[in-house]
DNA sequence: GATTAATGCTAAA
DNA sequence: TTAGCCTTAATCT
């Protein structure tokens, strides 16, 4: 269920706490023995996100290719050189959440006995991590690794020279509705359905506009505004797209109930406007938006 | 205790 | 277009 900006967050994670650091690499699970076997004992030299994939560089050159998928999820834990036990990924409660056994002294003693269906568990000497229910798990090369990444259109939390005007143009060389496109990973990588409903409505676009009928202006603002509201869930661990003129009681932190426009807001009155959220199926997916200002 | 839905994607039909 | 993947939390009986 994580968009991009949570496999960003994860990337930094691992880059912090295990980047450099040697690995034991294990599958209590069962599933990934063959791979761990090929990584275990190299050290991790980088972690890399693009969109929703997720890569652990090791010095002999093979990668660790992980995507969460629907309902995948990496929890951690470890010594003081960590910044306390916490999970990224699916939901464990509410968006992304303290798992709540940090061990915040000096006596780490290991990882814990695995729990679940632990498809992979990285140890190093400082603390570990664990992987649930991943889509893909697979220990690959960099030629393959490569091949993952040519599949995929601009990353906007990379936002590098050229990306803009290259989503653009992604954008409008197809005629499938704009709302389908965004969520497609060859035509801007990262975004899901909540950032694809959120961005639709605060850019008051339609989503079933053709991509060809999108005109650059508004392609260029519907780049800026994911890149900008992706940023800000990098920074919170959370999506947040409302303003703070909307959260109840001037809290600091935006309530749950607050953090969306349409988002799983059907039925209920559209913050700008009043006329009811609406919510169809688009793609096998939720599509939510307002039919009054999207017009 | 059983069922369903979920921030996703692939491959088969 | 549909089934399936494989996990958890929330929502039912």
């Amino acid at each position: 269920m994580p968009e991009g900006h949570s496999v960003h967050r994860l990337a930094r994670q691992f880059q912090d706490v295990f980047g450099g650091q040697r690995l034991e690499v294990s599958s209590p699970q069962g599933r990934f023995v063959a791979g761990a076997k090929l990584l275990t004992g190299h050290t991790m030299v980088e972690a890399l996100a693009h969109g929703k994939q997720f890569f652990l560089r090791f010095e002999h050159g093979l990668f660790l290719h992980v995507h969460l998928g629907l309902y995948g999820a990496w929890s951690f834990g470890g010594d003081s050189t960590f910044t306390g036990a916490s999970s990224i990924g699916a939901p464990r409660r509410i968006g992304e959440r303290e798992s709540g056994q940090a061990s915040d002294g000096g006596d780490y003693a290991g990882p814990p006995a695995p729990v679940g269906a632990v498809r992979v568990r990285l140890v190093s000497d400082h603390g570990w991590a664990d992987l649930r229910g991943a889509t893909t798990c697979a220990a690959i090369t960099a030629a393959e690794a490569e091949a993952v990444l040519d599949r995929l259109g601009p990353d906007p939390l990379h936002n590098r020279p050229g990306d803009r005007e290259e989503f653009i143009a992604r954008l409008r060389r197809r005629k499938t509705a704009v709302a389908l496109l965004l969520m497609d990973q060859s035509v801007l990588a990262g975004v899901g359905n909540i950032y694809r409903a959120e961005v639709l409505f605060r850019q008051a676009v339609d989503p079933w506009t053709p991509g060809t009928a999108v005109d650059v202006e508004t392609a260029g603002r519907l780049w800026d505004d994911t890149v900008s509201t992706m940023s800000d869930g990098v920074r919170d661990g959370r999506i947040v797209t409302t303003p703070p003129s909307l959260w109840t009681g001037g809290a600091a932190l935006a309530p749950d109930a607050d953090a969306h426009f349409v988002y799983k807001r059907e039925g209920m009155p559209c913050r700008a406007c009043g006329t009811l959220v609406g919510v169809t199926e688009i793609g096998a997916r939720k599509l939510y938006w307002c039919p009054g200002c999207q017009i």
